[in-house]
DNA sequence: AGGGTTGGATACTCATGGTATCCAATACTA
DNA sequence: TAGTATTGGATACCATGAGTATCCAACCCT
């Protein structure tokens, strides 16, 4: 199919999907002259991915232009591979060798996990760690004690779904661990709601917040803010 | 203390303070003459969230203010905050009101929680399980009866190891909920990596990764903290 | 009195992530 | 076969966001 096609199937303007071709994120259609390409299914699922990185995973170009090119070729095996794209996602952490992370230690200890340096991850928890210290809600052991478990038993399920043949195990290594992020995150708020809401119901009208709390539909984001 | 000392004490250049005052991020202190204003405690915490919600949570300047304003303002009770404090967190949404949301609907029905398109976290959702489909890895309903549980777990002690009293609840639910997300997605990743490593050893495969630490039996350090 | 800080205002910079134009070489249509 | 429409490729352009940098006049302290 035409280039034109492709904006047709996925809605993404032409001169988006010029720009995703000079960046090196979409692969060139195969060219039959010198002003025809032929593009293939792969392109559609290409640019669908390019903007699930993008859009949804809040990747930079250049970022997603690394993890794509780790799906492409990957040359190493899906453990080395896999933390080569972990180090792509966001937090951006700058990696300095021969640091120690010692809140991202800490915590690892408690859970009987390896502390590599090395692992971008690593850098990441670190980072994190200190940010909720400084938002005042540290990581404190019995909130460790309940998230620990429950993660690692996500994570548990995570890899146990991963293919076995090693090309296909690698994709969906990568894009799995990215993409189910966001999903988590959404489960998570809105487990929050609900949980939020039976206490409050069950309370029986409002006891600890300032004011009557309307059961539901309070979040409606109806507050458009305003632009600068 | 004057602006100076704040910058000494969260190492934040001067021109950045200036700008979140600026921004409205970071309140005026009290002016003391034309040209001189003091600083307090607060507003050394105050820069430690903004850098927090900004370089680690993922912010923008614009979103960040908004979060900030819930807390520094929490007219409405606990749970509409929540709901707006959500609505300002990433991934953006572009809140089309009047519109359905079948994918995170059909989730949240599976999961027996209350779907209602005007929560951000729906959209949320929605996007999220868009974006997953777009990779190729939906979110099928034995990965669904996996996630669901253990999220639903977290949030459950989330909600429960909020504070009692009302301003200090929203201050903490909020800033609890964007602050430890990075701190789980970094747990999950770490998890990855340690049961991928686990298993990869376990299957028999030689060591691949050049700077992989030696392996350490789960059960020692275990729940067993003992930190400096 | 004079040097060093301020607050406040304004201007500037840089990186991203696209958009928009041009162009010449085709390909399709009549 | 002429004329029009589409491409690929290159280049130029633009809007935002997040700071930085400069000025300046009013202080404060010594």
């Amino acid at each position: 199919m035409r280039i034109s096609e492709l904006v047709e199937r996925t809605g993404v303007p032409l001169a988006t999907l010029k720009f995703y071709l000079r960046e090196g994120l979409l692969p060139a259609g195969e060219a039959t002259s010198a002003t025809r390409a032929e593009y293939g299914e792969a392109h559609v699922r290409r640019i669908l991915v390019i903007r699930a990185l993008t859009e949804t995973v809040g990747l930079s170009v250049q970022k997603a232009r690394e993890v794509l090119a780790l799906i492409d070729r990957p040359e190493d095996d899906l453990f080395t591979t896999l933390g080569r794209a972990i180090a792509a996602l966001p937090p951006d952490v700058t990696p300095v060798a021969t640091q120690e992370y010692p809140r991202a230690r800490a915590v690892l200890e408690k859970l009987g996990q390896v502390y590599d340096p090395g692992f971008a991850a690593v850098a990441q928890l670190e980072q994190a760690l200190a940010a909720a210290e400084s938002a005042g809600i540290p990581l404190d052991d019995a909130r460790l004690a309940v998230y620990g478990p429950h993660i690692r038993a996500i994570a548990e399920f995570d890899v146990a779904s991963i293919p076995r043949e090693a090309a296909a195990a690698i994709e969906y290594a990568v894009l799995g661990t990215a993409v189910h992020e966001p999903v988590l995150i959404a489960l998570r708020r809105l487990a929050h709601q609900d949980v939020a809401a039976r206490r409050l119901r069950q309370a029986g009208a409002g006891p600890r917040a300032s004011k009557r709390p309307p059961a539901r539909g309070g979040s409606s984001g109806r507050s458009r803010p305003k632009r600068t």
